[in-house]
RNA sequence: GGAGGAUUAGCCUAAUUGGUAAGGCAGCAGUCUUGAAAACUGCCGGGUUCACGCCCAUGGGGGUUCGAGUCCCUCAUCCUCCGCCA
């Protein structure tokens, strides 16, 4: 959420970042949401001079009442209309703030000055190409579903059975496998990098949606148990964050760095038909998520850390990747600055994205109102929030059975996975 | 699921029969000091105003009332019991 007080000082900031990420459309909403605001602005100077009357006289009936010189019976007639006064004034005033606050909630986030104008995923700037690991694929490639099927280790027609399309089913050494990878990253995370392991909840309710932005904007892609009024997190990103909601944070305790495994549940809804295949696009995924609380003066420092932290497990698994900077017309709704990460499929050869490390600023912590109080100033600040995947395993397992595949159809198990594991070869 | 109790600012704690949130700690600024501590003074939830001030804020949402921390309804969370249960 944009800071309102921002809003009207710079409007024409916010109309440029609205062209930049191609929501022309939403430009009549800047003006829209200042003529509210200016609406709200008089009728609470109204309100409020109602309100004094109200606290005056009836402290001038105490009073009365108190020197025993009569109830005042004419005056508290007077007061009860002034009352109903109030109360339209107040219902109004909701419905303005309300109004002011859908819209509030439905701007996307301001864009950081290095971000790439651009109309679209072309125009990402590829940062950094990360391919090699001597991988010697000169024989016949099997795709992973392939792969899965021959060995035994991936079942995506059962999975549809039980569930539905989109829903895989790991067996045996693919289970064991999927774990290895989950507990490899959490370590790595929590032993090497400084993350502290949180295993959160897979159903959040609604506010918690609300306060990492998939809600009101992406509700049509989150599972919802409607009886309970509860979601299935899309990341983990969303209970991660919101465990801090309406909290004011120790400075001492900055920056603080959470890192958990979940289940991700994606409705897809209007993708069907794309990239339908194994595990390009499916409904429930595992992740291992990174997510940052920061001081606005480090949280861009905190993004490259993040990026760097997702790359580590990539190469600890010497899987080929690149590193994009998302464009203003690819970038999300929530995000100031992004990387993506994208992994090589030398079976479909092309790259499939596992990874996105974003700065929200402090666009999240203003939805859900987290703050600090920073040393030497009396007044708390709202701090700066950042997430990465470190990382999506489904793409990561496209890569790292394709990859690690020999002639024989064998899956050899990369060598930091094998403690984990317990075996060195699959098939 | 049922019964009872609780929720006040970053933390802790008050508030006659309903009369308009009092303190303490922590934090910030200053005085004093060679420096620090102590002591003292001011600030110390949000909105609005050049400012004085005014308004809002006692877990969330409603209601009664001229007036609600206080009374009523409802929801959430926590505690103590009872029941049920993997």
């Amino acid at each position: 959420m944009l800071d309102i007080t921002n809003i009207r000082q710079n409007p024409d900031d916010i109309i440029a970042m609205l062209g930049n990420r191609l929501l022309e459309n939403e430009i009549p909403k800047v003006s829209e949401l200042l003529d509210l605001d200016r609406q709200r602005r008089e009728l609470v100077q109204q309100a409020d001079e109602m309100k004094a009357l109200r606290n005056r006289v009836s402290r001038e009936i105490a009073d009365m009442k108190k020197s025993g010189s009569g109830p005042a019976n004419e005056l508290i007639q007077q007061m009860k209309a002034v009352a109903e006064d109030i109360a339209t004034s107040d219902s109004s005033l909701k419905n303005l703030e309300s109004a002011i606050e859908e819209i509030l909630l439905s701007l996307p986030n301001r864009l950081h000055h290095s971000v790439p104008v651009g109309k679209s995923a072309e125009e990402n700037v590829i940062c950094k190409e990360q391919g090699g690991f001597d991988y010697s694929l000169d024989f016949p490639l099997k795709n992973h579903t392939e792969l899965g099927k021959s060995l035994g280790i991936l079942d995506f027609e059962r999975g549809a059975k039980v569930s539905g399309a989109g829903f895989p089913v790991y067996t045996g050494k693919g289970a064991r496998l999927e774990r290895a990878l989950i507990n490899f990253m959490l370590d790595t995370h929590t032993s090497c990098h400084g993350y502290t392991e949180i295993f959160p909840p897979f159903l959040v309710n609604r506010e918690s949606l609300r306060g990492t932005g998939q809600w009101p904007k992406f509700a049509d892609q989150v599972y919802t148990i409607e009886e309970d009024g509860l979601f299935a997190i899309p990341t983990a990103e969303v209970p991660v964050t919101n465990l801090h909601r309406g909290e004011m944070l120790d400075a001492a305790d900055l920056p603080v760095a959470y890192t958990a495994y979940s289940a991700c549940f994606r409705r897809e809804a209007g993708s069907y038909g794309k990239d339908t295949r194994g595990f390009l696009r499916v409904h429930q995924f595992n992740k291992v998520e990174m997510v940052r609380f920061t001081r606005p003066e480090a949280s861009y420092e905190a993004l490259e850390a993040i990026l760097g932290h997702a790359e580590a497990i990539l190469q600890a698994l010497r899987i080929p990747y690149r590193v994009l900077l998302l464009c203003s017309g690819d970038i999300s709704a929530n995000a100031t600055k992004c990387y993506d990460i994208e992994v090589w499929s030398p079976a479909e050869d092309k790259y499939l994205e596992a990874s996105s490390c974003s700065n929200f600023e402090d666009y999240q912590a203003r939805r859900m109102n987290i703050r600090y109080r920073p040393e030497g100033k009396a007044k708390p600040e709202f701090v700066h929030t950042l997430n990465g995947s470190g990382l999506a395993t489904s793409r990561l397992m496209v890569s790292l059975l394709e990859h690690n595949q020999t002639p024989e159809g064998r899956v050899i198990v990369p060598e930091v996975l094998r403690p984990y594991t317990g075996f060195d070869i699959i098939g």
